[in-house]
DNA sequence: GATGAATGAGCTTTCATTCAT
DNA sequence: AATGAATGAAAGCTCATTCAT
């Protein structure tokens, strides 16, 4: 039921982020991405009125997907640590299936801060995604399989740890594949985070 | 024993360092680092040939900084449990007191691929910082403390989570300052990597 | 009488004048002309063929307006003095009342010779008001009261300094409004005039 | 006694008032000005930060040359009405032979607010000029020549004729050149300002 | 008549780097 | 070693106008 213009609006957000992970925000020109989609620079400008607004729908765009992936994992009865490693198994999945999502996150959002302080104040393009962990998180507490502990340790763990994971890999510095290591890094939280 | 030209040569890393840090490496110009050292832009390409050598430095200039400090603790006859503490109290203090540096590691370092790919493949730029974590692991699985599992395993929950909450930080998303969070975060990494 | 199309050109007309004005002909888009008229842009474009006419149309219709007002004066039975004061007063509420045209004669017309020399050279689209300035004039001459001089001369002073009052007022440094200073200017335009 | 810089400073702001003034202030280009200086953009860029910031250097050098025109006469021992007749002629005379600075004034300063609005509030890039148009008139009042009245009706008059009057000729549809004018017009001034 | 997506040339501005002095 | 004026390519963005529907 989405219009033409509702598709076309969601093919640059895609376009967009695919370049702006590959090559970099500042490396990424609006011709670049509108040439990638045989479409003049002025029309693309009458979907988003700015490069800085184009980069903060597509982290809203990343944050909504991840979010909805992880929320289907909340949503299934099985114990934290089953849940834990699913988690770790859908980002080391997108982050080979799709690493332009994973890498916006961690090289373009969490880096230009100037393109995200206008109307990205205090992660709120990411909420979709945040929330999600904190149901997580909150769910495992209450089952009483995890530790009452500050939400915000909790979260710069898994993130952190995730997220550095896929940074290693980038470099090329890690000698497996990153399934190899879901094993080791999901006991890794579990134990960390466990009552 | 270190020569007028090393002495300029460490003041342009310091100062370039400083800048790409607050304002980002693109948003940095030459003559923004040459005025703030009081310095001609000519001059200042007599000791750096470009913009992305100046960046590489820096990155190595951080990392030799980090290297130190936790080469420091290793040194010391403690256990592998209060190490671990010693090393988020450095890591945090650091981002506090000296906030360019971890903000350098984080924001330019990770996320202008294009500009470390010359010189600083895989991870060599930042070898002194990785070769003392490696150091501080090996020390405890030898001693029997933590748990005999792969490397980056533990690389990456230590420096992803660590980076994690700085950036957290920077959002001014935490609700308390870095230092309260030290105790969890301790005990969260020693649980996941203990044997 | 006038058909739909003809009150519709005369709309897109008014709210040309009305942007030009207050914005500037070149930083009014046709764009920004459309919308305010609830209008599609493709549609505009039925009625005038390009912004320049829409332009040229606009200085027309504030021609005929300010004529029109001034013939209403040259027809009454009054004295040459008094249809100076009258018409300064017309000039003053007209700028105070509809400032859109007058601004557009002093800040668009006199200023983008480009957009008006294709199809306004000399003078031929002011033609309406000019020509009433001109009868004013020559009755005051025939009448006895001014003195026979050079036309131009006359409109010269007339409408310069009208226009310079208008001029100073939107630079907000007139310490009173434009209606305090009426007095002072008829005196000062009849003595200049007078024979 | 002026270096090297601040010459080149002053030709650029030459060129931009010829250029300004002839094809209007949006019309010209930055490249415009460059290439008729034989000089890249990027080096003009060292002189002037911005486009609108050499408008208003440029209208600030209009009014110190008139200011200082007009000075020379307030200085002279001479009857007020002698003195009208030399500023219109010295008005004239610019017109004639450097026009484009009174064009400037005409077509470029009164007519483009917004590019003025940041750093000539008031017309304070233009004190140079009026403070010289006060000195006259103050002068005349007290020495009895003329009426003590409102000093922006007196400078709308003298101001607002002479600006009306040039403009009529770039409109060319004078029938003489200006200087046929000069008799009239100082009559004119002199008998709506006398006592 | 009416729509508005699409075009593309052109604008202002920036900046890494060079080079004559 | 030191200066900083100069270059020029390229960036983000705008907008009058067209045209398929």
């Amino acid at each position: 039921m989405s219009s033409k213009k509702e598709q076309k609006r969601e093919s640059i957000i895609k376009t967009s982020l695919e370049l702006f992970s590959k090559q970099g925000f500042h490396k990424t020109t609006i011709p670049d991405i509108a040439k990638k989609l045989n479409m003049s620079v002025g029309n693309l400008y009458n979907y988003f009125k700015s490069k800085d607004i184009l980069a903060q729908e597509a982290i809203k765009y990343t944050s909504d997907y991840l979010g909805s992936k992880i929320k289907e994992i909340n949503m299934q009865n099985i114990s934290t640590k089953e849940k834990i490693k699913k988690i770790v198994e859908v980002y080391f999945n997108t982050a080979q299936e799709k690493p332009e999502m994973i890498e916006y996150f961690l090289r373009v959002y969490l880096s230009n801060r100037e393109v995200f302080s206008e109307n990205c104040e205090g992660m709120i393009c990411v909420t979709s995604f945040i929330t999600e962990i904190m149901i997580f998180f909150d769910n495992g507490v209450e089952s009483g399989e995890l530790r009452d502990q500050d939400f915000f340790s909790a979260f710069g763990l898994f993130m952190g740890y995730l997220g550095g994971m896929v940074f290693l890999q980038g470099e090329k510095v890690l000698p497996n594949e990153l399934n190899f290591y879901v094993e080791d890094i999901s006991r890794n939280i579990y134990n960390a985070l466990k009552k």
